[in-house]
DNA sequence: TTGTACGCGTTATCAT
DNA sequence: ATGATAACGCGTACAA
């Protein structure tokens, strides 16, 4: 492995100082034409690497920004981050990426060590740490779906989302509408997703029930919790058509084979609904009728929200975006 | 925003050398206790935060691991990330994340990137660059279950896998055998799979068929075109029981889904076998038998590799080294 | 248009 | 046990 080849390397080589070969990059326009030529032959003779490392000792600008998801065994947030890393292509960021595991703890550390690298900004998709903790940090932060009361951030207009699901159940005559979520309290962006199912059923005085639990931190776990709560509803509402909006499409799977497992089919007094049209509702073998996230929107927007924080550091007032869902209807609907 | 605390503003505060404050964090021994409490103190009344770019500067060591995958869509590859990041605790590598899409200009420059940061080694998981390009690179590299002829790199026991895939569909009594993947060359480590199920057919002469062919690059087009092998299949071994094995469990869950749709249910003569135990066999609606990938050891594999690489900087003689698979019985096999 | 000199925040070497 | 000084590779006044 030999040597690495530095500015002061060509500068040698050419005769110029240290100083013309950065401006070569930085200010070309200030070099003549013969000169840039010939530093450009030095630089592939030498083979050249740039350092960024040095250039952001120099100036400040690390180019780098983190990312802290809860996990990426989620469909939905391993789409996220794809979306994300994306935008390397029309922003040129570089991203550091963490998996918190909703541990408190080791977040806290990855910061700081993202902190360290003198990362620009960070994009936050985990729920353990609240925003107000964040909001003390010395950096640049959005969040994407989830708690942001002292940050800026970008959300899927979940309440929208539920009530769509909700009226289109309503027009298809169900007897009785559930939504089953976790137990969520108001600052919590899914929680309008209940919010809007409430307000729905209550303004149109439709029978219906809120399932609000705790639904399981493992696929097994909420498994077991979903054949108990299908056993209950089965018997409940026997004969009913029912209508069940679900809190994410994942659940919507799990809730959708448990009822094939057990009726070989779908029954027709069975609606489903899902919530993120994430690839699971589409390749499921009954595809499953789903409201459809713009994870690319709001990633994007995600990123031109912290992309305007970095570069415009005042701090002016929050903004939350919201980005608009629909519905996407497939075949557990009838 | 107030200005960055540095190893000076210490020194000053404490009435020490930088140097001192430095050895505070590498070598703490070689201070007294008592200096090393008024440091200790003068770094929380100052709320001083590390600057590693600093760091990295002076000694050369980034603890950055550069990463490419082909995609995030893929469950699969979302898995091994999120296990290859999950090592951080082990190892204390930060990763810097980048997806291929298969685009080898776009790769090219993203290893640039990723050198220009000073990091320490690379895992790459995606196809489009040739071993021999990457060998020529001066960073230690490992590849994780792809062509690997020039680097270290770590790769299920696909021959294995499709051995025991390709006898359990033996056992069944099958009439005739298929097996569906892409056109491969040896190099790639999937051709196992197809080569271990040539195998078996050849000694054990078992009545088959290989359908090595392109397989589509998006969700639809490969739908598409398994809705023709299905047709296909359907017609030509007509009243014979099959035993299907496929290339990978999404690809299952597709040929599955066209099967379903199309009987409404999963007849008897369709056995179907997929590769990789990812979550969508599992979740599939009838959960899908498939041979199990240990996506845990092989990126741990990886590292360990990649760290040791990283440490006996000597290039020794190739690692390539091997996981078995093991095969996971559930629903599409009877 | 080009060069000099210093700064960025650490670590390493050699003193003391 | 501690300090002075020079790296590390690049950017940027300021000068010429």
């Amino acid at each position: 492995m030999q040597k690495k080849i530095t500015f002061d390397d060509i500068a040698k080589y050419t005769h110029f100082s240290k100083t013309t070969i950065s401006r070569y990059f930085n200010h070309p326009e200030t070099l003549t034409e013969k000169n840039r030529a010939i530093i450009k032959d030095a630089l592939e003779k030498l083979n050249y690497h740039e350092n960024k490392l040095a250039k952001v000792l120099a100036n400040g600008k690390s180019e780098f920004i983190g990312i802290i998801v809860p996990n990426l065994s989620m469909h939905y947030y391993a789409e996220m981050l794809s979306h994300i890393l994306a935008t390397y292509q029309e922003f040129g960021y570089k991203f550091l990426v963490f998996e918190s595991n909703d541990d408190p703890v080791m977040e806290r550390q990855y910061i700081s060590e993202l902190i360290a690298y003198n990362i620009e900004g960070m994009i936050i998709l985990s729920h353990c740490l609240s925003s107000q903790e964040l909001s003390r940090l010395p950096i640049p932060i959005v969040t994407i779906e989830r708690e942001s009361q002292f940050l800026n951030g970008v959300t899927t207009d979940n309440y929208h989302g539920a009530l769509i699901a909700t009226s289109y159940l309503q027009s298809l005559n169900c007897d009785i509408l559930i939504h089953i979520n976790s137990e969520l309290t108001p600052e919590n962006p899914d929680y309008e997703r209940t919010h809007g199912f409430l307000d729905v059923c209550e303004k149109e005085h439709l029978p219906h029930q809120l399932i609000a639990q705790y639904l399981g931190a493992t696929w097994d776990e909420t498994n077991t919790i979903y054949e108990d709560l299908f056993q209950q509803i089965d018997i409940k509402y026997q004969g009913q058509k029912k209508g069940i909006f679900i809190a994410n499409d994942t659940h919507a799977n799990i809730f959708l084979n448990i009822v094939y497992r057990h009726y070989r089919n779908l029954p027709e007094d069975y609606n489903i609904i899902g919530f993120d049209d994430s690839s699971i509702s589409r390749e499921a073998l009954i595809p499953i009728t789903t409201v459809h996230q713009n994870i690319d929107t709001l990633s994007h927007a995600a990123m031109e929200l912290l992309v305007d924080q970095i570069q415009n550091q005042k701090s002016k007032q929050l903004i939350h975006r919201q980005v608009e869902p629909s519905l996407i209807i497939r075949q557990t609907t009838h």
